[in-house]
DNA sequence: TGTGCTAATTAGCTGTGCTAAGTAGCTAGG
DNA sequence: CCTAGCTACTTAGCACAGCTAATTAGCACA
């Protein structure tokens, strides 16, 4: 048992990695690129959102969401607003063609996931409803 | 409950995708790339071996296992060698500098995760060693 | 011999991450 | 007022890693 969890870290750390590389490949019918939707994503959530700010959530540096976000808005996926009160701030927002993208697109991209979710046994299926949450707490250490 | 079931593909994806960028950030101060380390891992453990079979093990296309592993060898981590029999293989094998690299770069990238995963009660690590093989499983779907 | 298959490579594209440096706008002190 | 410094974003340029298409080299077999 000790062992097992002294294992713990590298072995997750490359299942994950596994996984993450795994999910990638299961995109590309799309249009958008997987970090494209997730960034899409935060924008449907929280709403005019700034450059910085939207970084700061995905965890990248300002030019490279700078250089997302000109693809996403070069898609028609969201606008660029200014913000009326400080010049400096260049605020995005999904557009209704993004949000059917996005919905379009949650549904095409869980589908390998889901089809394998579904052949694992309940009390699997029961281990990695448990295991969700505290994976996501890991991801936003 | 069926809620937490129906969402369960959507929602891992998203975290194990989170999670795998964060622990590439982790990265970085090695040398190696984690692409580079993950390969080199398989090198390790699965002794002369040629770059098709590299590729298929770590899902990726031959042209780009043969980058990686002409990084590797410029960086001394591993040793090419030809097919004694079949003229068509290239035999890839790691080197001294290559496992002192490994297991250097183990240790360092595993911290991150494992300082958090100390931080953890043990319900939940647990819950995490009953993930990690169906994480795996996925993995390898 | 030569035809077809397989293994690896080369060439070239895309996407995503970074840092460094530049531009535009805000803010506060003199 | 105006300039100095800070903040937000962008531009420019680099590296890595994924892909496909096409090429080279070697094997196998009729």
């Amino acid at each position: 048992m000790a062992g097992q969890t002294d294992d713990l870290a590298p072995a997750l750390r490359m299942a994950v990695m596994r996984l993450a590389r795994r999910l990638r490949l299961e995109d590309t019918a799309t249009g958008a690129t997987i970090s494209q939707l997730s960034a899409l994503a935060v924008i449907e959530k929280f709403g005019p959102i700034g450059i910085g700010d939207l970084a700061v959530r995905e965890r990248v540096q300002p030019p490279t969401m700078t250089r997302m976000v000109t693809k996403l808005e070069a898609l028609g996926l969201i606008g660029r607003t200014g913000d009326p009160e400080d010049g400096r701030i260049v605020r995005v927002a999904i557009t209704t063609a993004g949000g059917k993208a996005l919905a379009d697109s949650r549904r095409r991209r869980t589908a390998f996931l889901a089809a394998n979710v579904v052949t694992l046994s309940d009390s699997d299926r029961r281990a990695l409803v448990r295991a969700l949450p505290i994976l996501e707490r890991l991801a936003d250490a």
